[in-house]
DNA sequence: GCCAACGTTGGC
DNA sequence: GCCAACGTTGGC
């Protein structure tokens, strides 16, 4: 199966990039939320790679990559509740706003870009995802 | 801190 | 199954 790209979610406060970069290997759990849950468990695969978004920041951005260790599996407190394992790849040498997404052709399909879009975890396409990296890489 | 958008709950 | 009330998310 095709590698996919996906982006998650996270507030800062509760757990940044800082946070992954020092655990290696995290377990996405506590998501609870449906659709986000059936994503994990469904359809992400190990090797599939992340964009690690800080939500309710300053500025709210992409902030680094990650990649998922371990496929969607049941929660072991609460099985109907799903997770994955992601570890960090890299940090992005200059976080790219929700701001600089929006103005940039070429994202205005990614799900983080709808008004009123609170899905925590959202399917990227590769395009999106490679165009996102480039941003992150190249100064304005 | 405000509030729009959305998801969930529970009475009926 | 409908929908009002409530809670949460997250940009601003």
């Amino acid at each position: 199966m095709a590698r996919r790209h996906w982006l998650l979610k996270t507030e800062p406060g509760s757990f940044s990039w800082d946070d992954l970069a020092k655990a290696r290997v995290t377990g996405w759990d506590g998501v609870r939320n449906y659709q986000a849950r059936n994503l994990m468990r469904d359809e992400m695969n190990k090797g599939d790679l992340v964009l690690f978004y800080h939500s309710n920041a300053d500025p709210s951005a992409a902030v680094g990559v990650a990649r998922v260790v371990r496929k969607g599996y049941p929660e072991a407190e609460e099985p109907t509740w799903s997770q994955v394992d992601i570890a960090p790849v890299r940090k992005l040498k200059h976080p790219v706003s929700l701001e600089r997404m929006k103005v940039t052709p070429g994202l205005e399909g990614m799900p983080l870009l709808r008004k009123g879009n609170r899905l925590s975890v959202q399917s990227v396409s590769k395009e999106e995802f490679e165009l996102v990296l480039k941003l992150g890489n190249a100064k304005e």
